[in-house]
DNA sequence: TTATTAATGTTGCAGTTGCAACATTTTACA
DNA sequence: TGTAAAATGTTGCAACTGCAACATTAATAA
C-alpha cells in the first residue's frame, strides 16, 4: 500500500494541502463522505478511522466492496462506479478531500512536494488498474467453478501460498465474483467433493497440483 | 484521448525519453510487442501504426479486446492481465518502451518535463480506472439482459445519443460482455421483439423511456 | 459480377445458475 | 453462559445460458 505523502514531509504536506485547497472533514459513524459531491471528481485520503466503499441492490441490501483506513486513497472516478455506490465512514473519521481537477490544473508545477504527490497517486493508481484488472479476469469467466478457480488462481500467485485466508465473509466474496452465494457454496462443496481445495472456516487450502 | 506528450515540447520530448532509457522500436506487422518483456512493467506508447491488445484462448480463438493508435498509451500492468493476452502490431509500427520502474525510481524530479509527462500518465491511468469501472459494472450483473441494459446505459450516458454505434462487430462485444455471442444474439433479439431496441447493422437505437 | 469468407441470426438441448426457502453452525453480546 | 443475530450450508426448481450446429446475410476480393 503507497501512502499518498510519502517522501513529503510534514511541512509539505500542508502546504500542498494548502495549495490544493483540500478540506478536511470529521465525519460520525455511518456518515456518507461523498454526498455533497455526487458529481464532482473527488479524492478522499482517509486520515483516520474507516471508510467502506458500498454497494446498495435496489432490493434494498447492501454489501461491501472495499474497506479502507489511513492513508488509503478513494475517489469517485476509481470507486463510485455508480449511484448504487457509496463511500461510508463505519468509525467516526477524518477525510482529506481534493478536487481532482484542482489537481489537474494547478500550475504550480515547481513545487517538489506538488510533484511528488502527482508522482505517489500515479503509483497508487497503477495498483488500483491491478486490482481493476484482476477482477475483470475472474468476472470474464463463464463459470462460477472458472471463477473460483481463478479467484484462487490470483490469490495463490500474489500471495505464493496455497492458504487463502479471506479477509471478509462468504457472501463479500459472491459479491466480488458477482455470483450468487448459494450457488457459490454449491460450488465449493463440488470443489470439496472432487478433491480441488479444503475449507476450514475462511480459510481455504488448495490441493491441486496444476497452481 | 489523453497525449502522453501533452504540454511538453518536442525538444523536451526528446531529453525525457533520453532521461527515461526509452527505447523506440520498430515492429512489422503481426508482431508481438511485449514478447521480449514479459514479467517486465512496461509502458508502451504508440508513435505510428496500430496496436491491438488481443486475447487468445485455450481453444486458439483470438479476440480483440483494445485497439490503439498514434500517442494511445498501453503497458503489461494495465492492459497485460494474463498470459492470454498480447499487444501485437496490426501494421507495421513504432513504439516508444519506456520501464516503469524508471519512472518511479528517477529522482531528477526538478525537469519540468518529467513532472508533466508524469501528470499526464497519471490522467490516462484515470481514464482507464474509468474505463475498467464501467466494464467491472456491466460484467457484474447476472444476467445477459442486464449486461446489455448496463452497456446502453452507459454508453448512453457517456454520449448523450440514443443511437449507438459499434466501432467493432458483435462477437467483440460479446467478448466485452464476457457472454456467448450467439446467446447475445438470441437476447438483442428479445429486447427487440418487446420494442426496447432497434438494430441496424451495427446501430442500436434505444427507444426505452426510463433512461 | 461471382465466389469465398466472415459476420450475424436461429434453435435444440443439456448443464448451470439464480432464487427462495429452510437447516445448521458460528458469532456477538447481553 | 445463554440467546439472538449473522453467517454459512443445503436443495428443489424454473429460468437462463453456453454450446454446437446450421441458416442466412454481409463483406471482400478475384
Amino acid at each position: 500500500m503507497i501512502n499518498p505523502f510519502q517522501n513529503i514531509s510534514t511541512k509539505n504536506q500542508k502546504k500542498l494541502l494548502w495549495l490544493l485547497e483540500s478540506k478536511t472533514r470529521h465525519f460520525t459513524k455511518n456518515l456518507s463522505v461523498l454526498d455533497d459531491y455526487v458529481n464532482e471528481n473527488i479524492i478522499g485520503i482517509v486520515k483516520s478511522g474507516r471508510v467502506q466503499i458500498q454497494k446498495t441492490t435496489n432490493a434494498g441490501n447492501t454489501s461491501i466492496i472495499e474497506e479502507m483506513g489511513p492513508y488509503e486513497v478513494f475517489s469517485t472516478n476509481i470507486n463510485i462506479i455508480s449511484n448504487e455506490i457509496d463511500a461510508v465512514c463505519v468509525e467516526d473519521s477524518t477525510i482529506i478531500l481534493i478536487d481532482y481537477d484542482y489537481i489537474i490544473e494547478n500550475i504550480d508545477n515547481d513545487k517538489y512536494y506538488f510533484n511528488q504527490f502527482i508522482k505517489n497517486l500515479f503509483m497508487i493508481l497503477n495498483e488500483k488498474v491491478i486490482e481493476k484488472n484482476e477482477r475483470i479476469e475472474i468476472l470474464s469467466k463463464k463459470s462460477i467453478r472458472n471463477k473460483l478457480l481463478t479467484f484462487f488462481d490470483i490469490e495463490y500467485k500474489k500471495r505464493g501460498s496455497r492458504y487463502i485466508y479471506l479477509p471478509y465473509n462468504f457472501k463479500d466474496l459472491a459479491d466480488y465474483l458477482a455470483i450468487d452465494r448459494a450457488a457459490m457454496s454449491r460450488e465449493l462443496g463440488y470443489l470439496r467433493d472432487e478433491g480441488f481445495i479444503e475449507t476450514k472456516s475462511k480459510r481455504i487450502t488448495l490441493l491441486y497440483k496444476h497452481l
